[in-house]
DNA sequence: AATTGTGAAATTGTTCACAGCA
DNA sequence: TGCTGTGAACAATTTCACAATT
């Protein structure tokens, strides 16, 4: 179980870099997971946890945990277990959420003005500094204290302030169009909201959220309950 | 390459629930893709589409796409590929789109305002009968037009209508408490907007979005861009 | 005694390759 | 000839099981 046991501990060298190791996108969703995982574990003043612990998190086995960390380094200790705090940081590290990053968001809609509000954006590092639409009515003004732009100047503003990284919340038919405005600007990271397939270059990264999609998984399975179809 | 040609088709019953053939979450997942995809093509036109087509939607290969509706029968013909219109029908069949679902939404704050306006869920069948929240000023009121309830009255009220379905729009702390609610309404799918984990029962299908971990993925693979980690 | 870290085994998922059919 | 449907081969991922360590 749980060890309240305050422990040093030392580290190696992180390797997963190094050697070689595969690390597949569900490690990633995962690692999110064992970060959110540590940091209730830290809140509630635990200092040493077992894979087995973190495991609960999420429905998964110690086994994977352990494999997970282990491409990425050795941060346990056998007999005790893995340092909350020191370990949530190596995590953060990997994720990239020991820094903050500037966002631009396109679409001030219903979708995207909830985006802006979104608490757990800021508390990552993820910071919206620019909106973007189409409407002659949003342009030029504040939302919720940032500052709409034309999208029209979509590339040059994106440049200008050395965004890292856009959100997508336009309708599908405009998503493509935006999407290439956001790749000629040299943006390398898009998370995309309109339901639609778009193209990136390669080295561009993208991630949709279909909500859509996500209720067809659900009314699949009310649909196909009681089949033995595996999930 | 596609043909416009019209052409009769024959069609075998599903097997895939007699066979004993898994179908894996992502072959759940890419049945939405084809669904949205075969949308597409027959808006423009196309009468039948092979799987090279089909697997253009999305980054994937022909097998994968013939693999993937081999484990709900033969739609297809040998030579000419998939009829649209009725691999469409029998998509939405499979995904149970087929009819409409009672949806009900609890947290009408800034992620559900921007859901109760999602055009896509209206469209899929996917119909919000019902909305809940805690706060005074917004129970009893109608909300774009549907009645806002006491989150207190969830159970009863889940029975009282119907509800197949529960989005979950609340804040994380309140997120276990309002699921369980839910849960004793004998709702069996729930979809979760809160960034934490949730304990459903087994019979209980749930899936959550969690857009900060979107935003994680993407700035891990801003932080370990050159490195040869597979995705 | 407890728990990590990790090769090896088992399982799951994807692609190949070709027989079968229109 | 063209393209599906599918068993077999292959690849990726997960789990097992145990030596190593505190």
């Amino acid at each position: 179980m749980r060890s309240m046991v305050r422990q040093a501990h030392h580290k190696k060298e992180s390797h997963a870099r190094l050697t070689g190791g595969r690390v597949s996108e569900s490690t990633v969703r995962r690692l999110s997971l064992y970060y959110r995982g540590l940091s209730t574990f830290e809140r509630e003043g635990y200092k040493t946890i077992s894979s087995k612990d973190l495991a609960k998190e999420g429905r998964l086995t110690p086994a994977q945990v352990r494999k997970d960390l282990s491409f990425f380094g050795s941060f346990g200790t056998r007999g005790l277990g893995y340092p909350v705090k020191e370990l949530k940081e190596k995590i953060a590290r990997i994720l990239g959420l020991n820094r903050t990053w500037n966002v631009a968001l396109v679409g001030v809609g219903n979708v995207g003005s909830a985006l802006v509000s979104y608490k757990e954006f800021p508390k990552q590092g993820f910071n919206i500094k620019l909106l973007f639409d189409n409407d002659q009515r949003k342009i030029n003004k504040n939302h919720k204290g940032i500052q709409v732009f034309d999208v029209k100047d979509l590339a040059s503003k994106l440049k200008e302030h050395k965004i890292d990284l856009v959100i997508l919340a336009v309708p599908a038919s405009a998503a493509q169009a935006v999407t290439d405005d956001v790749v000629s600007a040299g943006v390398k990271s898009i998370l995309n909201f309109a339901p639609t397939h778009i193209k990136v270059p390669d080295d561009v990264t993208l991630r949709s959220v279909n909500m859509a999609m996500e209720l067809e998984h659900l009314s699949f399975s009310l649909v196909n309950k009681g089949y033995p179809l595996k999930f």
